[in-house]
DNA sequence: AATATATAAGAAAACGATTTCTTAAGATTA
DNA sequence: TAATCTTAAGAAATCGTTTTCTTATATATT
């Protein structure tokens, strides 16, 4: 059998409660006693038993990451994983573990989250941005369940939340374009009625009214976030009446094909076209010329994630929903001649 | 307060043992009892508590995924998280959870585990390989614990493993290179002292020995596995005075610094100079032309470590040490005319 | 010196299940 | 009919901590 409180006790001259006002740093034991518990726990090398701990803290020092994982996940979304080490970080530190729990539908994310908090297998919940949803929401906020959600929900509503501000990668990426003195700029989307595409576009617009350029329908696209759908976008943009001379890429992938189509053109980058693009992977150090991109550091919002959640999993009637992680510029000569 | 047995015990009118053996499927106990506990449970919308479980059973229902998780290593190295996926999957399976630990030294590995085991915190644990060493081998071995190992040891040791066969797949290389008539075959490794590198080189070398072709050292390179490095490399292979055919580069970044270095010197790809390589990511999908891999399912593998893991937990004396996951080969244009 | 106050330590009751052992009732056998 | 065997259900101990309340001793106050 393993060593329990009640070996340090017997092996130091006291009492079970004593030994476990030690190991919680209670405020009522003599210097003494505490270096004599101390020694005899290290002596029989004794480690207090995690789960009858957490079933008498009513706690499980644990918490969940909610998320979607198909196979290949890893390899197209890269960013989750990151988040997920970023999250991991910040909960270790304060003695939290981090489990990994993957649904697929937003029933089962319902339904998941429900017996979570009934069986009280967690202290918390993270959720990716991927799985926000209004059941899920209803799930969590009603019995106000500690939880952050990685990415903001489009309807209204009292879930905690952080994001990073994609209008201002937008601003950044479009303000970036002007000041190098580009004026006829272009922008290449993935999905129109996605979230992040909508308000890095809006963002983008923000600047060109702020600057007086009037607005081109005709400079605006949007592809199937594909190498080979953004390939052609930019081939007909490149064949359009409007010369471009900048093209905003909205991701890795449209910005790989925008480059081919630039190339196959016989035009330079930046010469002819500057492109800027965002995010700093998966293929952002393999487009040659190495491109401009507006990045978010991801595992600095997991790692928010995991402190937010921390606090509120101490003070439940915390309410976030804000954008923590700023976007910033990295230049490179994709825009900017070397 | 939350429902307890207690509860449903009182309004099913029978004693808390009866509720407790109709959860646990216990053979003595009437139908007519289990329906009727059954439906006050779902009346009352009662879960046991996991904690209380856990505590009674003395076990935790959760298995720990040990690695090193620093900053980016979601984007350099996805085929960790993707094992994990694949683990996760087999473990939620049989109702386990996984939760990720991250360590820095081999110190940290021997203490984290130590403590897990005597804190009781886990049932098992998967040691991703980059993390075997002898102090954890004999942290696990010793007191038997469950674990399993995604990569073989380069020390003979009763650690249980599982692994893919990496002479394997340096042979399906190398066969397939010989089938499509290649003669004067390269490889280009990363790192010489590298495990995986030297199985894979190992495996090509039985296969041109078996095909009485002599051995020739100077078509053996290893450059720093970047993309810089292999692109030197690359080229002085071009320059050599012995003509090559066909390069079977170990990795992704490799085979894109070969593939540019033989586009630099005008040499088409596959007419002149055929590519192999080994994994399907991260960017054998913008290679170009798409080169031929010899694949490996990574996911199947973290499937397998955790079904394994759970038929360990089940019974410890279990000793396993295999090649679980078999390379395979996916023709593409990089070797063969399309 | 008697009483009040701090302080340190212990006794015992939780926490919510599981599990072993016992018992009661009904069925079977001699 | 009495003795034995089955079967279903319950009583109570247990798992290893935490936590509240009580008590004993030492110190301070009048």
């Amino acid at each position: 059998m393993s060593i329990t409180i009640k070996d340090v006790a017997r092996e130091a001259g006291v009492s079970i409660s004593t030994v476990s006002k030690v190991i919680n740093d209670a405020p009522t034991i003599s210097e003494s006693t505490i270096a004599k518990v101390r020694a005899v726990m290290k002596d029989l090398n004794y480690y207090p038993n995690l789960r009858a701990r957490n079933f008498a803290q009513q706690s499980t020092h644990n918490v969940v990451f909610l998320t979607r994982l198909e196979r290949d996940v890893a390899f197209t979304n890269p960013h989750m994983f990151e988040i997920m080490c970023g999250a991991q970080k910040a909960l270790a530190a304060k003695g939290y573990s981090l489990s990994i729990v993957s649904t697929s539908s937003e029933e089962e994310d319902y339904d998941t989250v429900k017996k979570m908090i009934a069986q009280k297998s967690a202290d918390g919940i993270i959720i990716h941005g991927s799985v926000i949803s209004r059941v899920l929401v209803s799930a969590l906020v009603q019995p106000n369940f500690p939880h952050i959600a990685i990415g903001r929900p489009d309807f209204e509503s009292q879930l905690c939340w952080i994001d990073t501000n994609n209008y201002l990668s937008g601003e950044i990426a479009a303000s970036h374009l002007y000041e190098c003195g580009y004026r006829s700029i272009a922008f290449l989307g993935g999905c129109e009625h996605d979230q992040i595409s909508a308000h890095r576009l809006q963002g983008f617009e923000n600047v060109m009214e702020q600057k007086n350029i009037p607005k081109n329908p005709e400079l605006v696209r949007f592809g199937d976030s594909s190498l080979h759908g953004s390939f052609e976008q930019m081939t007909s943009l490149l064949n359009n009446k409007v010369k471009i001379d900048a093209v905003i890429c909205e991701n890795n992938s449209i910005a790989l094909g925008a480059v081919k189509a630039i190339h196959a053109r016989g035009l330079s980058i930046p010469e002819d076209v500057a492109v800027i693009t965002f995010d700093e992977y998966p293929f952002s150090h393999v487009i040659e010329p190495m491109p401009t991109v507006v990045n978010i550091n991801v595992f600095d919002m997991g790692f928010e994630a995991g402190s937010t959640l921390i606090r509120k999993i101490k003070n439940p009637s915390l309410q976030v929903q804000s954008y923590t992680t700023l976007p910033e510029l990295i230049g490179r000569s994709s825009t900017v001649l070397p």
